[in-house]
Order: structure tokens, then sequence, then C-alpha cells
DNA sequence: GAGGCGTGGAA
DNA sequence: TTTCCAAGCCT
């Protein structure tokens, strides 16, 4: 009875966030918009989307013009957000879709799309065809537990947060406006309802709110203790020649950074590689030293990578050629520095290229010992600027 | 169903 | 510094 739909949904018209994806108030969105946004909000915050929104609908304007790219070129513009597969179901889905002539209306054919689960196809569903269903994501799941006071932690309690969740609709007022309810609903976690100290004072449900009654709102949802991040190691080598071009190769299609373009280097395994095993993965290794004689590899640099599941220490090796001996397939290939932002580096891989490029930049100039941190990025461009 | 799959900002 | 975690999906 307190949770009055009437009560969030003025809150939501007097606060509502504008982001780039939104349609304006009283106005329908666009399917096309709403998907984007929501494979790239997957997991990531609305402050890193945006930039990187903004790029892809610049690139790819209409459904059409992103299913008509090559999913390489979707990869570059996506290097950097992370969950690359991501934008490999998403390049797939646009294909369909196209095909299609169009997204289906519902949640169920919504939910058959590559890279749409539970949550997505109904916030597509809500958001962009009015269809009056709400999509679970961590603000839900967090107001859901607080309003509730559901105790039972996550991931547990994922299903019967999402059973509570859909009846916070069953007022006229929410099933009269399902867009405006899901983002009111978002709005509400991202900005009232937040993880740490939630402002209850704010708060359209404040009344209604059995958490913040007894004082456990800040302690929902509980979640189960997470396993340890295990450490693992790589070396990666980054290999110049005097016409500034980069021997770089490509990971495979899936998997980890899968599709991405990495500095060729080893393996990353649970224990520190010593160096005699770690060279026998650098470029060229297995070639007779030619014409440009032995590479002289220099230690550049470490690197230090968190990922979801573990996190990564790469010791970076760099050296510089005259002349870069002509790679085969099992090498790689050569891209040039000043077009580095043209390929799909992750960010793993463009600071392990700053830091190589550094490196042989501040050594290469005569009697400058190499020095940490010396930002010598001159006229090579990694990431595609936002003009700050 | 449990684990693989990125990244960077905030506290 | 460390920890948490943000509009999850796939296998």
């Amino acid at each position: 009875m307190t949770l009055s739909s009437t009560a969030l949904l003025t809150w939501y018209d007097r606060n509502r966030r504008a982001l780039p994806w939104r349609a304006l108030p009283g106005h329908p969105a666009d399917p096309y918009h709403v998907w984007i946004s929501e494979i790239m909000l997957q997991q990531t915050t609305v402050t890193a989307v945006i930039p990187y929104y903004q790029r892809f609908l610049e690139r790819f304007p209409t459904l059409e013009a992103l299913a008509a790219a090559p999913v390489d070129d979707v990869l570059v513009l996506w290097a950097g957000l992370g969950y690359y597969s991501r934008a490999r179901n998403l390049h797939r889905c646009a294909g369909i879709v196209a095909e299609n002539g169009g997204f289906p209306r519902d949640v169920e054919s919504l939910r058959a799309l590559p890279g749409i689960g539970p949550y997505t196809a109904a916030a597509i569903a809500a958001i962009a065809f009015g269809i009056p269903v709400i999509p679970v994501d961590g603000n839900v799941e967090r107001v859901t537990a607080r309003v509730f006071a559901i105790e039972a932690p996550l991931p547990g309690s994922r299903k019967l947060l999402a059973t509570q969740a859909a009846t916070l609709n069953r007022e006229k007022a929410a099933q009269a406006r399902p867009s405006d309810f899901a983002q009111a609903l978002f709005d509400l976690g991202a900005g009232i309802c937040t993880p740490r100290s939630p402002a209850c004072v704010l708060c359209p449900w404040q009344g209604g709110c059995a958490a913040q009654k007894s004082g456990i709102q800040a302690l929902l949802p509980r979640r189960a203790p997470k396993g340890d991040r295990p450490a693992r190691y790589g070396v990666h080598f980054l290999l110049i020649d005097d016409a500034g071009r980069l021997l770089m190769r490509k990971r495979p299609p899936s998997g980890l950074l899968g599709g991405t373009v990495e500095l060729p280097g080893t393996e990353w395994l649970c224990a520190l590689w010593n160096r005699e095993d770690a060279f026998i993965h650098a470029p060229f290794s297995d070639r007779p030293a030619g014409k440009t004689g032995r590479i002289r590899w220099e230690a550049a640099g470490e690197i230090k990578h968190v990922f979801t599941h573990f996190s990564l220490s790469v010791a970076v090796y760099a050296a510089r050629l005259p002349v870069m001996p002509n790679p085969d397939d099992r090498d790689g290939f050569l891209v040039r520095a000043d077009e580095l932002q043209k390929n799909a580096l992750s960010s793993l891989m463009r600071k392990c290229v700053e830091t190589g490029l550094d490196f042989i930049g501040a050594a290469g100039r005569d009697g400058d010992p190499p020095s940490k941190k010396s930002g010598t990025m001159r006229n090579v461009k990694l990431t595609e600027g936002e003009g700050a």
C-alpha cells in the first residue's frame, strides 16, 4: 500500500536522468537505441558507457549499418569496454534482427536472440515496447531486497527477488507507464536506494520500506562471500622497427578477450615465468638470426591488471629493430604505431603497448635513461579522444 | 548451476 | 591499498 506506483512515477517525472539513449518525456523510445544501451550497460556503469554509446551511434547509426559492418569494426568501437562477447553477440544479433525486419515485440522472442538474457529481454520489452514487465537488474534486486526486507543472500536469493520484484507494478499507475516505471526503478536504485548509504529521507517509498523500518537497509541485499582471486603471470613482447611498425596478433575469436588484438607473448599461468622459458615465446625466437642480428630485448616494465576471476601480472619486454623480419601467419601482423586506434586493443594491451612504447621512446633518445612514467607518447594515439 | 567473462571509479 | 561492484549472459 505504501509502495505507491504514483509516488514513484511522480518522483521520476521530477528527477529522471537525461541519458543519451533515453527518449524525451512522453516520446517513444527507439528499440535500436534501447538495445545498444542495454547491452553496453550489462555489468558496466553509466559513466563508462556514455562515450562508447555516442561513438557507436555515430559509426553505426542504424541497425542495418551495424548488420552490414565487419565484426572487427564493431570490436574496435568496443575496445576498452570489456566483456567482448557482448560485441560479438551484438553483431550476430544485428544480422538476425535486420534479416527479420526489426525486433520482436515480446519478451520470449527477445530472450531467444544472442546476447539477450532475461534481464535485457524484459528491459527492451518494457522500455521500447511498453510491455508491463519489470526488468530485474542489480538496482531492482537491491530495491526489492530492501522494501521487502529479504535477508537471504545473493546469488541464492535471485529467484525469490525476481518473484517479489514482479509484484511491484500491480497498481494501475504502473501498468499505464511500463517504460517509465522500469526506468524509475533504475533511477531510484542509482540515485536514492544506493548500495552503501541510501538516501532514505528522499525516497518516495520510505513509508513502505521494511528494511528502513528496522534500520537494516544499508545491510541489504546480503551477499555470500566470494572466493579469492588467483594470481596469474604472463610475458609480452613489443617489437618495433624504424618505420614505427609494431608486431601484433589476434586472439582466438572466443574466450577471454576474444577477437581483440595483442602483443605476442606467453600463456598466462599461475606461476612466474623464468626468463629462458618465456623467451621461447618471443617473436622470431625460432628463426635463425638473419641479417637483422639477434633481437636485444629489454625489460620495459610490469603491468598489473585485474580480471573478474583472476589478477594478472604482465612483464613487458621491448626491442627496436632497423628492419622488421617478414612475419608469417603464426607471428602475427604489423600495425603502425599511429594507427593503433584502428585495432581492437583491450585495456590490458593498451597498457602493455603504452609501457613498451614509453620505454622505447625514452631509451631511444641519446643518453636518456629510460624513466618510469615518462609519458612519451608523442604522436601515438591509443584511444579515440573524446575531446575531453 | 557454478564458473568464465573486463574495466575503472568510489569508498 | 584493498575491496566492492555496475542496467548480466553463456555454457
